[in-house]
DNA sequence: TGTGTTTATAAACAGCTGTTTAACTTATTG
DNA sequence: CAATAAGTTAAACAGCTGTTTATAAACACA
């Protein structure tokens, strides 16, 4: 008769996480719309229908990655903190130099995150205010009490808040506009060397502009007492 | 016998103009590989196959689209520069409120030249450099020239440069990065008042930084001295 | 008016997509 | 052990996509 087929495999667990790992791959070069199931699962060596399976559709799998993607964030480097110890504007520094030596070096090393928090933010799911809340707000909040903390404020004063935006912007900018910096110049830092001194101009400028906001609250805020 | 076809549209250059109006919107919305040329088509009531007979292709007629929005960006609002007159601090701060009017409220009512410019920052095509040469890096250079006159030095100082990403990189977060700012509060501003305060805010933060930054070359500025 | 060329467009093509179906295999339960 | 449930997967389905083909209509010219 005929061969018979090959065995199946029974490891339900690992076929899961294959499809998870190529897929988070695949979307990241490719988008989601481009992104398509079949080179998903070539990519994982399973079957096109164990997609519906495991994760119910090609959304479902996306939404799997995303927060798989948010559970690793949450297990990444300790965050800095005040109760770490020093002078509020040495906490400053060092978070500033972790921001940038995450955003450059180590999720440069890896861009599938980064590519798909993009594509979530043209897009965003319910899953971004869950990202949202339990990473972002958390390490947003941190810095603002390490602000306020330098500024002799309070960490909900408004200013602390608009500040805290400031300086994510102006580290975040370096990564997300890359094309744009390595065009214009100096180049993106690439070496850890490069990020210190990128990481020291951005603290020096940033806490030049805060100590001279310290003894002036800037119309924004005097304003919204009335 | 059956009823003959109606008459055909004869004025190519309108609906050239249709097919390109309607796919900037397509475009915008859906990203390129979810916008279809149907889609497209119908809004701009051509025929799919004008989309080969105009433009080669699906990618064509993408190239054009961005293209045109290059060159619109350059018809755009004047540019503040030093040659307006008053003081450097005065420029900054009309430069800082011109780029969030136009990036908050201008181009907030058309998203779509943000949209397609963050598609081709994802896949930069040829286009993008053009791009960045005629518009992107006489804006820069501008702004290097003011800061350069805040803070008393050449514009070519490599501060003056970092510190010119450091101020669009933050300006242009509260755009790019609506998603996260407007759910960390407060939400972006979206009226010209509350632009105005913003752009006040932003322009203390930062001139206090140039200020403080003024007598002390940073590290990074001094050690390529050596 | 007739002829050759160009333009515009309906229809078809070829291929890809996510999802569903059906059949088989394996595991579990009574 | 037999029956049932769960898991795996090839094949099929239904629909959509950008591109191509074929042709009518329009244009230009003698």
């Amino acid at each position: 008769m005929l061969n018979s087929p090959p065995s199946r495999e029974h490891d339900a667990e690992a076929r899961r996480e294959r499809l998870l790992k190529a897929a988070a791959t695949v979307f990241a070069k490719d988008g989601f719309e481009k992104a398509s199931l079949r080179a998903i699962c070539l990519k994982a060596k399973a079957n096109v229908a164990a997609v519906k399976y495991y994760f119910g559709s090609k959304d479902g799998l996306y939404r799997e990655v995303f927060l798989s993607s948010c559970q690793d964030s949450m297990k990444e480097d300790a965050p800095v903190t005040l109760a770490d110890g020093g002078t509020p504007e040495d906490t400053l520094r060092r978070w500033i130099h972790h921001l940038l030596d995450h955003v450059l070096l180590k999720r440069a090393k890896n861009p599938v995150k980064s590519q798909i928090m993009a594509h979530e933010m043209r897009e965003p799911t319910p899953c971004l205010n869950e990202f949202i809340k339990l990473v972002v707000r958390p390490f947003h909040e941190e810095l603002q009490r390490i602000i306020a903390a330098v500024m002799g404020r309070r960490a909900a004063d408004e200013d602390c808040i608009l500040y805290c935006h400031h300086i994510i912007g102006l580290c975040i900018h370096y990564d997300h506009c890359r094309v744009f910096v390595d065009r214009l110049g100096p180049p993106v830092p690439k070496t850890a060397p490069e990020v210190q001194r990128l990481a020291d101009n951005i603290a020096d400028f940033v806490l030049g502009a805060l100590t001279s906001r310290r003894a002036s609250p800037s119309k924004t805020a005097s304003r919204s007492k009335k």
